[in-house]
DNA sequence: AGGTGTAATGTAAGCGTTTACATATTAACG
DNA sequence: CGTTAATATGTAAACGCTTACATTACACCT
């Protein structure tokens, strides 16, 4: 038995559309009425029913998320970032943590074609064109993270950019046997990310002249134990690097323990460099580049707010936030004398 | 213009009900018929509108994890991986972070009055009495973790044996000036977890006789900078201590970072032991209390699983998960000499 | 005083499903 | 072959809101 317009209307002695009015403070109420009515619906226990609310009136205040599997450092931040915000405005969030390909497009088309949503926002997926089209032709606001789709709004960094320039601060620290710890390849959700990453490396690299030796980019999972294992790789092959950039601070940590594991000392024998600034890189005195994860979902949250508020789509279609290179003590200058 | 059942039903010559029933896979449809339905549904790219559905039947598919912040490493975790148990049971997920107090009244209200969702996840959050008698008088499934009311399932650890395992451990080692690294005493969200990993300490100091020194105890924040603040307190004491007990991983790292940034070994000159087994813990080699983590957001799930199912309350009022002590390069003999 | 504009409220028609109930169809049986 | 029991399908009434439109009540003009 639980409390419906109709009980509140009858307790304060109007019709049901004063109080929907009232409690949502629209205008053209009697404040006397308002407050009145607001009084009784508080008496009674009383709050909208959100499912017939949107019904009704075809805005749920909710806001989906689709991100890969949230037990990543990384997605937890540009999530949790996004949501504060949008609960800020108002919105509740439904979360979709993707683990395989197929669940994704069965997520979108449950968000979008279910009406579910006012709004979606996308975490670093790899879209199918299906999966684009389909949100495409509706007009549900969309926006994207680290995500491009040519179609709505992406915010992330320059990878490549942002690559080459952890790349090159092992150069020029005089490393010339550069190792990548990189993404799997053959990871059935299609990060771009590790490409363009592993891009900038070789950019690097190339600039410089420095010959790729393919045996010194191992890939491995993003995590402390994937880069951990590919760390130990590098270590087992014939000429082992003096440098290792890892795609993750995740993986770069992991890889440290190998390092000192084998009795190898950071920065001395080799350095590491990660990516993301992980909260506890700072703490382990990880030298990395810094992306600003929060801001990627603070951001893309106030860009979808600002649509599902009317703002018209401007030409924003990619927004590249500044990555930085924050030095701290995992890298050193090259000991080991050139060939 | 978006599809609707009655678009569908047209398009294959039956009636809205036959479509509901034969795209909820009902019985009484004749598989032909199914099969049609299912095609045309399909062609037309049509989607149950989730909420039109949720009025009509009662049902949302949908449950409520309501929790503290989640940018710490175990909420996240914790709702994490009862995300996945949940969506793989056919259920959406709608996350509520509680910054401060009122917004946990707000959400609970929004969730349960609002019947927004089938179920409610609660993760460590202290309930007032009103938001606790709220739940109770509806149906509601309700599971919590770490949050006790006397009302509802609970899971967790025994907080204060974990406590005293760890104190003990460092008592074993010899070990008699211990600090802790305790929690804000005037958090307004009143968490209990602090309250009770104290008391396991201060259990520990006196089973063995140790005088409590209550400079010894210092509030911090729940992070690696809370852990490397609440370090440098601990250290500027007359007497410093020659052990200390964080009461997270994040706080004991933070800790590592302050005690070597002055020229201090680890464990030689302080030993650390955290609680947690934070993913990172081993790799930077931190001895810890390990906690089921991901085991408490799972179970919990499960549990609001089989109450969804019409699983009848069993008398579990409180199940408790076992930790375990996880040795590894933080923590050693006291070097000190007895008083 | 009559007219007009504005503010406050009420009435009732949807919104897109689900489902109890009614009906039509088919199979099974004596 | 008539009767009965399933089985398959249709009809239409909710579900609890929002909102376009209608109505009422005033205050303000002229």
């Amino acid at each position: 038995m639980t409390t419906t317009i109709e009980d509140v209307a009858q307790a304060a002695g109007v019709s049901t559309a004063t109080v929907s009015r009232a409690l949502r403070g629209l205008p053209n109420v009697a404040p006397s009425t308002r407050d009145h009515v607001r009084q009784v619906a508080e008496a009674l226990n009383y709050a909208i029913d959100s499912h017939a609310s949107r019904l009704a009136s075809g805005r749920s205040t909710t806001i989906g998320i689709v991100m890969p599997l949230a037990d990543q450092w990384f997605y937890n931040r540009v999530s949790t970032s996004a949501e504060a915000v949008l609960s800020a405005g108002g919105y509740d969030v439904l979360r979709y943590s993707i683990a395989a390909p197929e669940e994704q497009t069965e997520a979108l088309r449950r968000l979008i074609s279910g009406k579910r949503v006012d709004g979606v926002l996308i975490i670093n997926l790899a879209l199918a064109n299906a999966d684009v089209s389909l949100m495409a032709e509706g007009t549900l606001p969309v926006v994207t993270i680290e995500t491009d789709t040519g179609k709505f709004p992406a915010i992330g960094c320059n990878n490549v950019a942002a690559a080459q320039t952890a790349t090159r601060h092992l150069i020029n620290l005089g490393h010339r046997q550069i190792g990548l710890i990189s993404g799997l390849p053959d990871d059935p959700m299609h990060f771009a990310i590790p490409l363009e990453r592993e891009q900038g490396y070789r950019q690097a690299l190339a600039e410089h002249g420095i010959e790729v030796r393919p045996e010194l980019n191992v890939p491995g999972n993003f995590s402390f134990a994937g880069g951990a294992e590919a760390m130990a790789q590098l270590l087992s092959i014939h000429h082992p690097p003096t440098g290792v950039f890892a795609l993750s601070d995740e993986m770069a940590i992991g890889a440290l323990k190998t390092i000192r594991d084998v009795g190898l000392r950071v920065p001395e024998d080799i350095s590491v460099i990660g990516f993301d600034d992980h909260d506890v890189a700072a703490y382990v005195g990880l030298t990395t580049i810094r992306q600003p994860v929060a801001g990627y979902g603070e951001q893309a949250a106030r860009l979808l707010l600002a649509r599902l508020s009317g703002e018209k789509a401007a030409g924003e279609s990619r927004i590249e936030l500044p990555t930085q290179l924050i030095v701290r003590d995992t890298t050193g200058p090259c000991r080991e004398k050139g060939e």
